[in-house]
DNA sequence: TATAGAGTTGCATGCGAATGCAATATGAGA
DNA sequence: TCTCATATTGCATTCGCATGCAACTCTATA
């Protein structure tokens, strides 16, 4: 066991040089349809496949991306992982994965070690960079896409939903089903989708000449939503609306809302969410929410990462998609005449 | 940008030669106190990391577990990718994602690429390997364990939970609980956890005298056991309980018997799933399953492959881990003086 | 038939770090 | 202070493949 097949062991049983049979597992390269031929038999003969490890090591290129996630409880994640992964298959990439601790600081510990697999872009989803380490990443020309996150650095690319956008649609949807009293449980406040989604969320009420009711903090975590849901409906007038910053956290105040307190979502409190996840569709929480398209989001991260990769003094790209509002069963509709 | 820092860099401005610096970096290698010294103040003043491909090149390790899942769907499976990559982490190794496609044929493709990266191990989640892959992984001298699977192939190692126990269990339940007509919705039939569960089903069923009422296909996939449920609960005489055998699918079970057909459940129809994923617990489902607990299946796991690379002479191990039965509210409980 | 031009091929080298070996430095014991 | 065992160190090589360069083989044109 463990005989190793190189490219020599194919070109000795090929009659050619080591040169040869790299070039023909090398698109692009020149070699005639003898010498093809003869090492595509040998090749198979031999069973021999590139070593990529040792590719990368001459070319630079590795054909690994880095991908930094932080957590995966908030399905909306497991699908940006796979589909990432399988876009990046098709273009010939693979994917690192590397888990963040929720932590802050631990994301720059965990980018040094994807830089140590001479990774050829990196995707960081829900994950803050410190200037620092992006100033490393340009250093070491690895270009860095934020997933689902910004910040205020102009050279780092990011991928996002139009938070801001998102978040008026909700206000706007409530405020036109005659809600009065509206609750917001916010996302982890250093997240840049919380803020926009919260900002989003304010000026939409405004605009309709109201203002937040109660607001409680939920961090994006089940425990902590939990516990915001039910700090918010302790006293009596009690809002009539929440709007939880992802669907995941929405999720946990419906059950609050049904199970613990016995109220009706959403005769007696209208819920909605943001991300539409697979779940939000089940008829159990028919979840009224923002759809933001994990397909759209990672097919243009992808495309943001091809193009710094091929072209790395590209100019880096930020970009929001559209989130459109997806009405379901969770709120109060307007009446005819509403929206 | 784009100069990279090597160790001959770091030699050169610590005064020493490129192997010192490599002997600090390596544990275990000897260096005096002062060398030690001049080469990390050197290393951290240039910035300098050890390139993890190059020492993969000459040393043949390259710590990467290589992972491959076929669906994030099923939420037992994030919850494995991230305890998994966790735990490797922690090993000081990282794994490299690939998502393989449903259609059984093309892991075969999927291990050879993951071969091409030099993984020091496999991981296959859920997916089944073809004899003839797991021969070139054992020739190449790379470990694989199963997640959550078996084979008949002696030689590959394996992790599951006891599923015929857990089955076994839930036929019990069912029984001790008066049920009369027992129906089973079937995982995709290729799976080893899907006919491990039905055995033990079937197994526990004939222990009490009874046998299966009603059986249908899901697939483990949402919209197969979606059509699944209505098939079952489409004549008169219905089944007075379920089994499906993931939890995935009795949710989608759940729903479609609360929400399409109108039936209450546990009140008319008693449903049980299998794995206990986060949502089981949430109070909209309820669900009473069997605990498959994906930490202690992903720390046999690792311990098993990190045997397997220190000593590749070592036996296959496969291991079948205790499924707890967990009661929920979403089946009848057995009276006092049942079970 | 001679010959420029394009297409092939092999040689030699390099990517960055680990390691066997031999040379040297260090320290302990006498 | 001298000797021998042990710890450090550097040299040179190696891992597997890609690639610049020079030598070479064709083929098409004059």
């Amino acid at each position: 066991m463990g005989e190793k097949i190189t490219s020599l062991d194919v070109a000795r049983l090929a009659g050619v040089s080591q040169s040869a049979v790299s070039r023909v597992f090398t698109p692009g390269a020149s070699a005639s349809k003898k010498t093809i031929e003869k090492v595509r038999r040998a090749a198979a003969e031999l069973g021999y496949r590139p070593n990529v490890l040792a590719r990368a090591m001459v070319s630079g290129k590795s054909r690994m991306i880095g991908l930094v996630v932080a957590y995966l409880e908030n399905y909306f994640y497991p699908e940006v992982v796979e589909k990432l992964s399988k876009a990046l298959q098709e273009q010939g990439y693979h994917v690192l994965i590397f888990m963040a601790s929720q932590t802050a600081e631990n994301i720059d510990d965990v980018v040094e070690e994807i830089l140590d697999y001479q990774v050829d872009g990196i995707v960081a989803a829900s994950v803050a960079m410190g200037s620092e380490l992006s100033a490393r990443c340009r250093a070491a020309g690895v270009p860095v896409v934020l997933l689902n996150r910004t910040q205020d650095d102009e050279r780092l690319s990011a991928v996002t939903s139009d938070n801001v956008a998102g978040g008026r649609k909700v206000a706007e949807y409530l405020v036109a089903g005659g809600h009065e009293r509206i609750g917001y449980i916010a996302g982890w406040e250093g997240a840049s989708t919380q803020r926009d989604r919260e900002f989003g969320l304010r000026v939409g009420l405004e605009m309709a000449g109201k203002s937040l009711y109660a607001r409680e903090v939920g961090d994006f975590r089940e425990a902590r939503a939990q516990e915001a849901a039910r700090r918010m409906f302790a006293g009596r007038d009690r809002p009539d609306a929440v709007f939880a910053a992802n669907d995941h956290m929405a999720f946990v105040v419906m059950d609050v809302l049904r199970y613990e307190l016995g109220l009706s979502v959403p005769g007696d409190v209208s819920v909605i969410g943001y991300d539409d996840v697979p779940i939000a569709a089940w008829p159990a929480y028919d979840l009224t929410t923002v759809r933001q398209s994990a397909t759209r989001m990672v097919a243009e991260t992808v495309s943001i990462l091809m193009d710094l990769i091929e072209n790395p003094s590209a100019d880096p790209r930020r970009i929001a998609i559209d989130a459109p509002f997806k009405e379901r069963g969770s709120a109060r509709k307007p009446g005819r005449q509403g929206q």
